[in-house]
DNA sequence: TGAAGTAATATTGTATACAATATACAAATA
DNA sequence: TATTTGTATATTGTATACAATATTACTTCA
């Protein structure tokens, strides 16, 4: 069988497969709106149609597909209107995640968020955007992590994912990039002191920021 | 093909699959940690294993099944920690739910819930569990869609069903039900006065005892 | 030239077929 | 009798085959 080929060896062909054509999407290959022919990725991902599929079906539950009638599968877009369902959503659940995270969080990880943060605020100075966004996204699955809800954090990564490229991709203005970093400091400063209440206020905050910008983008980029 | 054989027609017949298998799994016709065999399945509802397959990769994703390398899907159950898991998340959504709800919800709208409050009132001073169930089920459905936010509602009931029966099996002490149509009565005061954040925090204690509630069946029923 | 209709092709949705793994049963041994 | 091991059966995971719908290209006619 699986002979110790990859260490744990847990995801069946199918789950491969959906990683595989999620990455696909958030990477850009299929832009919003595009379709999904089914042939192209059979030959590209070396696989049948069902696997595919499957995959595929499991997309369209997450959001990231949908699926007309005999017509397959097409990269659904995001709206000004999706943001705005969606970033009140996530928003609810990361505040959660933030009130939880504050009880449960260890010194040890709030040590890494802390380097992660310095981190951060170095690519910030120097104004490097991408490495900004990583160590921003890293905090962020830190805090999740901490908070020891294994469904809370599904739940809110099939949202995030939605979002995929608009929410890195976004060129922050100026003001708001330094609104966000303050943002940041204040969390990290509730972590430490594992305020709770105070971490999920922050955090609800952060979020409807963040919906301001990625809707400019958005408007910006498709007008 | 499917010539308005229903006169909306928009269901590929994957996902009345997929809806089909749910309702036999929250009927109790697969307990918890029961196998999901696919020729039986294929036979009862007469279809082939594709679509059957991609219906239960679905509902593995909805977290209501469990794929096993080789070993096929098998109902999850829910334990005591699965609960503690559930309910702050779906408090979190619910109270989000009910702060969107009491400001875009319009008087016929809090008409039909007042309506179905008082049914529900009228069932619990019978003594009638199922139907009980069923008139608070109906209140929830009806602040989740007038909240506005299909995103949020969609959330919510894939959470909302991996609770199944349990959550309407768990039979209530008279206290909890006292206590149970109290809140209800808040709530419904609330949305009155279209009073966000009171209804918010009213949910969210209603899911927090529903949640003790719930955990206590849990632990009675098998301990 | 352009529009409309029709045939050819391609793509999708479902069913079946095949290979690999797991389960069940029976026989053999201690 | 209990345990183990070999084989037969059943079930799963993937690939292919077939039928139905959509898309494209071409022909025909105004």
């Amino acid at each position: 069988m699986s002979t110790a080929a990859d260490p744990i060896a847990r995801h069946s062909l199918h789950e491969v497969v959906t990683d595989r054509v999620r990455d696909l999407i958030t990477e850009g290959a299929f832009p919003p709106g595009s379709r999904l022919p089914e042939r192209i990725l059979c030959e590209q991902l070396a696989i049948s149609r069902t696997p595919l599929r499957e995959a595929m079906k499991v997309l369209a539950t997450e959001g990231l597909l949908e699926f007309a009638p005999n017509k397959g599968a097409r990269v659904v877009g995001l709206t000004v209107d999706d943001v705005d369902e969606l970033f009140p959503v996530m928003g609810a659940l990361e505040s959660l995640a933030g009130e939880l995270a504050a009880s449960r969080i260890t010194d040890e990880e709030i040590a890494e968020i802390r380097v992660l943060h310095y981190q951060m605020a170095l690519h910030h100075t120097r104004g490097e955007h991408a490495p900004y966004f990583k160590s921003n996204q890293d905090i962020h699955e830190k805090i999740l992590s901490a908070a020891r809800n294994p469904t809370l954090s599904t739940a809110y990564r099939n949202l995030a994912g939605r979002i995929r490229g608009a929410r890195y991709a976004a060129n922050m203005s100026r003001d708001r990039w330094v609104q966000a970093m303050a943002e940041h400091e204040e969390m990290l400063s509730a972590l430490e002191d594992h305020d709770g209440p105070r971490l999920a206020e922050i955090l609800k905050r952060h979020l409807h920021n963040k919906c301001q910008t990625v809707k400019e983008a958005l408007a910006g980029a498709a007008p």
